[in-house]
DNA sequence: CGCATCTTGGAACGATCGGTCAAAGAAGTG
DNA sequence: CACTTCTTTGACCGATCGTTCCAAGATGCG
């Protein structure tokens, strides 16, 4: 049952980013990775390496497929930190459609479990963070802020994102959720 | 070196709750409540029971200690989001004072790992959850808030309280702490 | 086909996990 | 002092952790 992979590589990070983030690092064990990518142990550790190695492979293809949706987000006229619901209710709708897709934001449950995290991925997970930051702040940049009022809506959007993800991770409806989002919009520059 | 107990049973409860707050649920093992608060595994386990059983004790805590901050905080006669900063500041004054309390917020960080509770801690996790969500609501409406200002308001103080606990785990400063809550504290009603 | 190359599944490793238990000793009572 | 009661300490349990490794088998090439 061997000779050339017999799997999608980017498939099964997909699959192991899911893993991650529904359960988080300390709690996505090499048993669960293996039953959620369907991949033997030996497939797992010569494609991804060790497992802190495939969580930060997780993250960056978190970055990939999510970040966007920021840039996305916050193109219109007058963006503002509310408009993240847009993109998280893009998500909402997504897990609703496929259920592997967990609740909440990968970024924010590692975040929250930062002393959890070797030091590879604490200094990811800041990066990251860091990254979509300063995202934020040039979205609003172009928008027409200044650099004061770009900084304070980034970090505020920033702020949104995670109680949005914090909060679903509970079960807090979407209307809940669409209702703080839209309090955030609600913010006068 | 026994008889009679040899330590203070709420001293030991709250280093307890501060290994819980400060590593999570998956990552607070019994080697680390046993060093965190002094105690053997015998009396760890003839005090507190199993691991579930004090990690709950600790949430217990938790909310005996901090949600009297909140009534603190909103008692004024304009309540609104952003006075968690109020109560958020005076906890990391304590931080500052007392380097055992650690980053975040105990409750937010168990809401995060949500999944990675057992069915008694996530049913406790949910409960102090609704609780705080109904005494932020008694709040604005003693405040003169309608119904529904009220539970808007008291879902955007959750929300606000959440990201300031996230932020504050990747090192985010007070300054920025303070510029979140100062703009929640900006949403009309 | 013969051979080298690679993948796969699973056995096995030491370490650590949560939890238990018994021996030893300190305190209270008479 | 004798005796009971309780606490403490640390060894120990089976299970699970992350990781390594190898035999078995599938593929591609000459």
């Amino acid at each position: 049952m061997a000779g050339r992979k017999q799997f999608d590589v980017d498939e099964a990070l997909q699959r192991a980013m899911y893993v991650f983030w529904r359960w988080g690092y300390p709690e996505a064990s090499i048993d669960r990775l293996t039953e959620g990518t369907g991949l033997g142990r030996g497939s797992l550790y010569s494609t991804f390496g060790d497992k802190s190695a495939l969580f930060r492979q997780s993250l960056d293809r978190y970055a990939q497929t999510y970040h966007p949706l920021y840039d996305q987000a916050l193109s219109g006229p007058h963006p503002n930190p509310g408009a993240v619901v847009t993109a998280y209710l893009q998500v909402t709708l997504n897990r609703i459609a496929d259920p592997n897709v967990p609740d909440g934001c990968l970024l924010t449950m590692s975040a929250a479990q930062f002393p959890a995290l070797d030091a590879e991925g604490q200094a990811l997970v800041r990066t990251m963070i860091d990254t979509l930051r300063a995202l934020l702040t040039q979205a609003f940049l172009a928008a027409g802020a200044d650099d004061q009022e770009a900084a304070e809506l980034a970090l505020c959007t920033l702020a949104t994102n995670q109680s949005l993800a914090v909060l679903s991770r509970t079960g807090f409806s979407s209307d809940d959720l669409a209702t703080v989002a839209t309090a955030a919009a609600r913010i006068p520059r």
